[in-house]
RNA sequence: GCCCCCAUCGUCUAGCCAGGUCUAGGACACCGCCCUUUCAAGGCGGAGAUCGCGGGUUCAAAUCCCGCUGGGGGUGCCA
């Protein structure tokens, strides 16, 4: 069976790039009907916190993303203690008093040199005695992991393809630390292969911890798993996105007005491609059915927000059930204080979805449903203070029935331009003034079709009293 | 510095593995036209890539091989 998973850190919100690596690897699991598995890599206690765990949890689930099983790091220690001990045991690891001066000074010496750092080994040959008696005197230590001289690691990436990396490159890693707990390398081991996790997938910064954990994996007799590594997500200026490239967490589109449905979807285009040419718009199910990593690109992608906004106005206006697009736009609506029932929002969206492409925008593109009291724009304010304002105005008052409509505006717009000989364009500038305090924007008949007749009504003898 | 990864329109990409059908296809953005009471949306069309560069292999290379250049990542008692 494949079991993936995804584990990150909380150490921040959760970033774009790593919610499109947990997507792949959850439609990878998916797909393949096996399971996916959340951790949350907590190991480093100086920068995690519960709070960014629970906003982390909060965004994956907000995604659409369902985990089969849930595991913390940071209740596991005693499980790390363990296998660390056996490595010690098995003589793949060793106990290291070199504080941390004395590696500064060594990682300076190589520095100046100019020849690539890697720890010495000092405390590769210490004896039994000698551990024994410094652990007595109390002096602090981590546990290295005792890499092998001159091996190549080589294993097959499923998106990278072949890799080969000579273990020389780095130095014996620290796999405990003085403080006693233990390190990414050694617990992501661990865990993966405890959980029985077929499939790697993850970002492929990390194609060079790549070997040391092959290495534990062997040491530990655990079987080594598949590995694929996807390609960093950049900015505009081809450099990895981060922070400085402005909004890079999900959080930050989600409270934009961007739709989880949008986000996962145009992730998945972000160095991924399908089968079947043309087609973008994918729903979970059909990405799951789709996705295989092996169609994953292996050069990194640039995010667009320019695409994102498009997929997700495509979204807003033809993927989602009008009742599915009014529940995400309401909360949007009422932080703008618009006061409504959600039987008219509905009405509102069924013909006004096509006008704005994130939900922070629906509250002023929507404004002509909800505000009666609008403020005027000046171009507005020109138009109604011209002297033919008036008159059109009163004959729409003066020849709306009972009601108004989309249809009924139309004929009432006809009668106008015979009997008070204004041109078309003239009439609906007016009228548009008078009902949105804008010169653009939504379709008047469809205004029409929506807006109550008393509020029609009061909108103009608003706008009749302020000009006369 | 050293190690690793990558390289098709501005951007995301198809094609590359099994060389000819590629005068390189699609999407976003851009430009124009149409629709139209405005802005959008929509429809139609356009511009945009000597397939990073240089060698080779071949009758034939975006596709295979080598080198170079460029970009990215890693080089922690972070993950």
């Amino acid at each position: 069976m494949v079991v993936t998973r995804f584990a990150p850190s909380p150490t921040g919100y959760l970033h774009l790039g790593n919610a499109r690596t947990a997507i792949f690897s959850y439609l990878f699991a998916r797909h393949y009907k096996g399971k996916f598995i959340l951790r949350v890599e907590d190991t480093d206690l100086e920068r995690s916190t519960k709070e960014y765990e629970k906003l982390l949890i909060d965004d994956l689930r907000w995604l659409g993303l369902e985990w089969d099983e849930f595991y913390r790091q940071s209740d596991r220690f005693d499980i790390y203690r363990e296998y660390a001990q056996k490595l010690v045991k098995l003589g793949h690891a060793y106990e290291c008093f070199c504080t941390p001066q004395e590696l500064e000074e060594e990682r300076e010496r190589a520095r100046t040199k100019g020849i690539p750092y890697r720890y010495s080994g000092k405390c590769r040959v210490l004896t039994k005695e000698e551990v024994e008696t410094f652990k007595k005197e109390g002096k602090p230590y981590t546990i290295r992991f005792r890499v092998p001289d001159g091996e190549t690691i080589v294993f097959e990436d499923l998106v990278k393809g072949h890799i080969a990396i000579n273990v020389d490159d780095f130095g014996d890693f620290v796999i405990v630390r003085s403080d006693g707990t233990p390190t990414y390398n050694f617990v992501v081991v661990v865990d993966d292969a405890l959980m029985g996790v077929t499939h790697i997938v993850r970002g492929e910064d990390h194609i060079p911890n790549t070997p040391k954990q092959i290495l534990i994996y062997r040491a530990l007799s655990f079987q080594v798993p598949k590995f694929a590594h996807l390609p960093v997500i950049l900015g505009e200026d081809r450099s990895k996105l981060s922070k400085r490239h402005g909004a890079v967490s999900v959080r930050h589109y989600r409270e934009e007005g961007y739709l989880p449905q949008a986000l996962f979807n145009y992730l998945c285009l972000l160095g991924w491609s399908p089968k079947e040419e043309g087609k973008e718009i994918f729903s979970k199910e059909e990405l799951i059915s789709v996705f295989e990593l092996k169609d994953v690109n292996d050069s990194p992608a640039v995010f667009s927000k320019e695409k994102l906004r498009w997929m997700n106005g495509v979204y807003i206006r033809e993927v989602l059930s009008v009742e599915e697009l009014t529940n995400y736009v309401e909360p949007f609506l009422r932080k703008a204080k618009y006061e409504f029932d959600r039987g008219y929002l509905v009405k509102v969206l069924e013909r006004a979805r096509d006008s704005f492409e994130t939900l922070s925008e629906a509250p002023e593109k929507l404004e002509p449903f909800f505000v009666d009291h609008m403020e005027l724009s000046q171009e507005a304010k020109s138009i109604l203070e011209n002297v033919k304002a008036q008159d059109i105005l009163k004959f729409v008052l003066d020849n709306t029935s009972d009601s108004i409509s989309g249809q009924k505006i139309k004929e009432i717009a006809k009668a106008a331009q015979k009997q008070l000989q204004v041109k078309p364009k003239d009439f609906w500038h007016v009228l548009r003034a008078a009902l949105t305090g804008r010169l653009e924007g939504i379709g008047i008949d469809v205004l029409c079709d929506v807006l109550p007749k008393e509020r029609f009504t009061k909108r103009i003898q608003r706008i009749l009293e302020l000009y006369q």
